[in-house]
DNA sequence: TTACATCTACGAAATGATTCGTAGATCACC
DNA sequence: GGTGATCTACGAATCATTTCGTAGATGTAA
């Protein structure tokens, strides 16, 4: 075995970008600094070379993929966004409910954000398929 | 508005602490040390002082509380188990699934571990709460 | 009492994440 | 052609996390 693979996994930082990239397809360095800081989650705002720093990182992960158009690059999304955010929860259960997907289950619908009827719904139908041995877990 | 409070959320190492005082109760550094030894997640090995430090650590940013007894403390969560989740899971849930909560339990249920038919009971049942818009929702 | 084991405190190295400054290339426009 | 704007690349500062070494105090046992 390998000693150390090196992680893969997005950061916070990438996240915020990632999360651009899968709601509005490809875009530049520039726009995705721009919509960065148009919206911020918390009043911070981001240098452009922040943004293209965590770009080239993320290329090099493999998370974002390249094309280049004259002098600049086009960046779009290389993993999926259920993939990574299955990855990312995986971990997360580990190290927070020591493995219990229905305890973190449980603790995000006991409290905080209501989710609406209409996801009440959708999660029960999940529920229902789970119930169901024999029939394979849709794609969500 | 003080600039920047200081972090108080448990980190990983920290939480693997943390679920030993949660699960067993009040400890010695040196037994949790030895427990933290005993059933790694994952073939690591913690020394000593690396335990110590992070009890100092989180003493400070008030997750355990110590009682001396003698020369050695005796070491407890001054957090709840529950308050604890709920913190990071907010984090968490913001960050990757861009604070759907629904989302995240979309995702947790459709793959990996497969909750047992008592945990989905207990998960329907807390859907039956949901969508009583009058009562409160129980401790979970 | 001397030697040894064990305890806490603390400094600091190693690593990873985040941010930005600066350099050098290229483009647009006068 | 020259000037200024914009682009990518890259080094480096900063901060948090994790880990451990060492020092000094204190207990134990011969």
């Amino acid at each position: 075995m390998p000693p150390n693979l090196p992680n893969t996994s997005p950061t916070t930082a990438e996240l915020e970008i990632l999360h651009l990239l899968w709601q509005h397809g490809p875009d530049t360095v520039r726009a995705l600094n721009e919509r960065q800081n148009a919206a911020p989650p918390l009043g911070r705002e981001v240098g452009y070379t922040t943004t293209l720093k965590l770009l080239q990182i993320m290329t090099e992960k493999g998370l974002v993929a390249r094309d280049t158009d004259g002098r600049q690059h086009i960046y779009r999304a290389a993993v999926a966004e259920a993939a990574a955010q299955q990855q990312l929860l995986t971990t997360f259960v580990d190290a927070t409910f020591r493995g219990s997907a229905s305890q973190l289950v449980l603790r995000a619908l006991g409290s905080g954000a209501a989710p609406s009827a209409d996801e009440l719904a959708q999660i029960r139908a999940l529920l229902d398929e789970l119930e169901k041995p024999t029939s394979p877990a849709p794609a969500v």
